[in-house]
DNA sequence: TTAGGTGTGTTGATTATTCGGCATAATACA
DNA sequence: TGTATTATGCCGAATAATCAACACACCTAA
């Protein structure tokens, strides 16, 4: 990967991806073929080859891109002592997702891909949530377990209804709000 | 001017074109560089040279390329006998402004080229008011000339007006508003 | 079955764009 | 005034995108 990559495949791959999730959120994937994308990102076909081997190999691409900058950013707030980087960490979270809002809506809201998601979810536990029970001295129980669940799955929900009605909010002020909402929660176990 | 132009030609054109409209909104050509309008564009800089001189080149391909068309549908509607050509080519020519609305309404509103904008007038005048005048069997007098004027300043207003409040109006109402402006400016006339 | 249409994956040649750098001109500012 | 700083116009080499064409697979209807 170039450090700075050439403008004009900046702009192809712009624009193949703005055609994909475009055309995710009308007809599920196997049913979405390279013309399809080329003719809609107003790209030769060819061009689409230069980049990917086929649809799934873009789908895939594209995912651990979104995946590898997310795994960055929760690896950069990695919670020490207490829970002072979690708002930052939102914050960074929420920018992600608006800076790829349209392929973000389709892999995460209703059908989106669940290996995707729970993706997600496990990066979150293994470097945020296992502190975060270390540091309040939470036995590590089936009732724990449970709320780990019900806090990502609850954090998910809120950036697919985020996203999935306009993003009317900003990134700050849904940071904000998911704050509360997960720290209200640890409250009540500790 | 090739048949079909490469595509990387007409993403790049469309891209300047925009970014030149964009900034004409904001300062004088005068105060307008090159560097300014490649960096918005999200084009090399050098790549504008391959279609351009300098700004003033730009801005004068720009003018030619519409004024083209608009002669072109004016050429393709000329008043024979009757009006009944005038409203198809109303519809035509609120087309074009659509299709070129950033740059016709810098263009043609406040600040904008009073010498692009007479140019237009002068081909409406040879190409359509000469005959109008003939049929009616009008005398080409000073209350000809005004009535002339008066007719066309209006119609350069209407489009004006219509692409700075957002075009909310579809080409084909406006056509038909302008229409019945100008015959029951005529009908006072005949 | 065959024939016609459509999408795929790939190739080779061509072209447009990018990028870095250059000398010069214009501008700002101490 | 002189001296940076910035924009201009242009260049050569590298490379990404285009386009037309190909063989192949798949489907569907006659």
């Amino acid at each position: 990967m170039a450090l700075t990559e050439d403008r004009r495949v900046r702009k192809t791959k712009k624009a193949m991806t703005e055609a994909l999730a475009k055309l995710l959120l009308t007809k599920p994937l196997n049913n979405i073929g390279v013309r399809e994308i080329s003719d809609m990102a107003d790209i030769n076909r060819g061009t689409f080859y230069l980049h990917y081997r086929d649809v799934y190999d873009m789908v895939d691409k594209l995912q651990n891109e979104i995946f590898e900058k997310f795994n960055d950013i929760v690896d950069n707030h990695e919670p020490k002592k207490n829970t002072e980087e979690l708002f930052p960490m939102l914050v960074e979270l929420f920018n992600l997702l608006s800076e790829n809002s349209e392929l973000a809506k389709v892999l995460i809201g209703k059908n989106g891909d669940a290996a995707f998601v729970d993706k997600l979810k496990q990066v979150i536990r293994e470097k945020c949530f296992v502190n975060v029970q270390k540091t309040f001295g939470i036995k590590n129980d089936d009732e724990f377990n449970y709320f780990y669940h019900y806090i990502v799955s609850g954090c998910i929900g809120i950036f697919s209804a985020w996203l999935n009605s306009g993003m009317k909010e900003t990134p700050l002020e849904m940071a904000e709000l998911t704050e509360k909402l997960i720290l209200t929660g640890i409250s009540t176990l500790s």
